[in-house]
DNA sequence: ATGGTGGCGGGGCCA
């Protein structure tokens, strides 16, 4: 007689935040970690040091912490319930001061937290920079993708890929965060084997991540959808709903970001 | 509506 040993299911949580200081916004995210209570959170735009980042009031809550930090600009941490393994906060072959990738294996799932540059303007220094990194990313997430079968890459991309995820096409046509060169940056990345969680699944029209600070901005939804959740195909198989959270963007003084959040079924963790 | 704001740092840069 064969006995079928019956294989326990778990939900799982991945989610990312931009939050534009992590000294200013700590109190929100412990908020937003106690109330969501994500399996991985991804921070972008921490802006702290790494002595100065606040593991205690973290791991009060239960969570791990790997981050990359440096003053003033950039940053990204990952804060985990499970410890972070295998961190890496460089991407192979790329000479980069800035702090703006952190990868860890947690559990099943690499995860792997991008701040990319914004880029500034297309005749920018910044923007060739951009598409450099762009593309120095998207070789390393090839070998990644290769040797894990779960991969997440969460972050702030500072791509909205299609028209759709801008609030008006015509008025941001050609600007950065918009352009095609940075579109088909953006598309390599998925054509190393992975998949926006986000569309996956049936969403409502108008869905964006960030709105320019100015009141009119959020209350009109003058935004863009800049912030991904991208998995492999074995994630992709177990996702269960992608969605943007506003609820943070309303608070007192709010990043300009809001989180975005991915479910999934997996195996027992 | 790419700043009419915000963070950092203490002027100017970055987003």
């Amino acid at each position: 007689m064969v006995l079928v040993v019956p294989v326990r299911w778990v939900p799982v949580k991945l989610a990312t935040w931009n939050v534009n200081s992590l000294n200013v916004r700590l109190p929100q995210v412990l908020t937003w970690l106690e109330e969501q209570a994500p399996d991985v959170l991804a921070l972008q735009e921490t802006k702290l040091e790494d002595h100065r980042f606040p593991a205690a009031d973290l791991a009060a809550l239960g969570y791990h912490a790997a981050f990359s930090g440096q003053k003033a600009y950039n940053g990204v941490a990952l804060l985990t319930r499970q410890p972070p393994g295998d961190v890496l906060v460089e991407v192979p072959g790329l000479a980069d001061n800035q702090r703006r990738v952190l990868a860890a294996t947690v559990g099943p799932v690499r995860v792997i937290c991008l701040y990319v540059p914004n880029g500034q303007a297309l005749d920018s220094p910044k923007y060739t920079y951009k598409l450099e990194w762009l593309a120095a990313v998207r070789d390393w997430l090839k070998t990644e993708v290769a040797a894990h079968d779960r991969v997440a890459v969460m972050g702030d991309f500072n791509v909205a890929p299609e028209d759709r995820d801008v609030h008006s096409p015509k008025r941001w046509a050609g600007q950065v965060l918009v352009s095609e060169p940075e579109r088909a940056a953006f598309r390599a990345l998925l054509d190393v084997g992975l998949q926006d969680a986000f569309r996956l699944h049936e969403q409502p029209e108008r869905v964006f991540s960030w709105w320019n600070y100015g009141r009119l901005a959020l209350a009109r939804n003058w935004g863009l959808r800049i912030d991904h959740i991208l998995v492999s195909a074995a994630l992709a198989a177990e996702c269960r709903s992608c969605a943007v959270d506003l609820g943070p963007r309303h608070h007192e003084r709010p990043s300009d970001h809001a989180p975005v959040t991915a479910t999934f079924d997996s195996l027992d963790r």
